[in-house]
DNA sequence: GACGGGCAGTTCAAATTTGAACTGCTTCGA
DNA sequence: TCGAAGCAGTTCAAATTTGAACTGCCCGTC
């Protein structure tokens, strides 16, 4: 085994940004979505995909997907946003082994309810942070780095 | 209450990436971890830490602070790794209620062996994935979120 | 037609994480 | 000098997360 390529020190500066950026936004958000809308972070994240796709429904895999999670995570959760009234289970009808996730009319009116506050914080411990160009190169190498793995993990 | 400021097409892209990234990249260097070192990413990132600190030791609470993680979380990951006999527990001298973890010989030999693989994870995932300029950019711009969500969480 | 493999979700037990309450000790301020 | 307030960690119960095993049901092949 030859000798490791250690990070030099810009490296290692994107390295930590990168991974203390990411935790403490977590926790930034996770508080300000408890507080403000009694929903966990994976739960909103939930509503906000069933809010986007047609019908506002989605398949419990395709959820697992988007939300970068485990099949089982994805049940307890949707379980857990059944028992609030807030998504509907519905057996797929062609696929006799699929299962939807439905948005319910209560889900729609907490998204709404819940999504303000949160974009306003997303603002303020990031996107008003940095600025256009910051803002570019953000999207541009982070996008990179998601569907490198994404394409990694599917294979 | 006014209209909120709904995030536009580019910020929307960085704010995407930015989650997806983060979920993905700890998904893999958890995976890696465990699978070639036998231990979970925050235990490794408390060897780390001790073994970057003076004497190999640090209080409690700094590694919370650290590892951006609750108190109990480390109580309980400082327990683990004493049962795998990589850390040791030691009362601090001066200030009665303090606690030092200690990195063990052991430990310190089980981070070498597991520090060359989890790097090359690292660059395989985001580092060698971007040019000098974007690593740039990313230590900049994310150092300064952290840097600002580190002094709000103190304050 | 019957069987091995897959697929989509669920269930289960085990590991982890969290916040809140608690322990002991110290340090002020009145 | 007393007591309120704080600090450093621990403990505890509850919530969450995970991977592995399981359930049914489909498909293609022989």
């Amino acid at each position: 085994m030859s000798e490791p390529r250690w990070l030099d020190d810009l490296e290692m500066a994107a390295w930590q940004g990168f991974v203390e950026a990411g935790h403490r936004v977590d926790r930034a958000l996770e508080r300000q979505l408890k507080d403000e809308a009694g929903l966990s972070h994976p739960q909103y994240e939930i509503l906000v995909h069933l809010s986007g796709a047609p019908d506002g429904e989605l398949r419990m895999a395709e959820l697992a997907e988007k939300l970068i999670t485990s099949k089982s995570g994805i049940t307890y959760q949707v379980a857990q946003l059944e028992k609030l009234g807030l998504v509907r289970r519905r057996a797929c009808p062609d696929q006799p082994r699929g299962v939807f996730a439905v948005l319910t009319e209560q889900g729609a009116i907490r998204l709404r309810g819940a999504a303000p506050a949160h974009v306003e914080r997303v603002r303020e411990v990031l996107i008003d942070v940095l600025d256009r160009e910051q803002l570019a190169v953000l999207a541009e190498a982070l996008g990179m780095v998601g569907r490198r793995l994404r394409a990694h993990d599917r294979a």
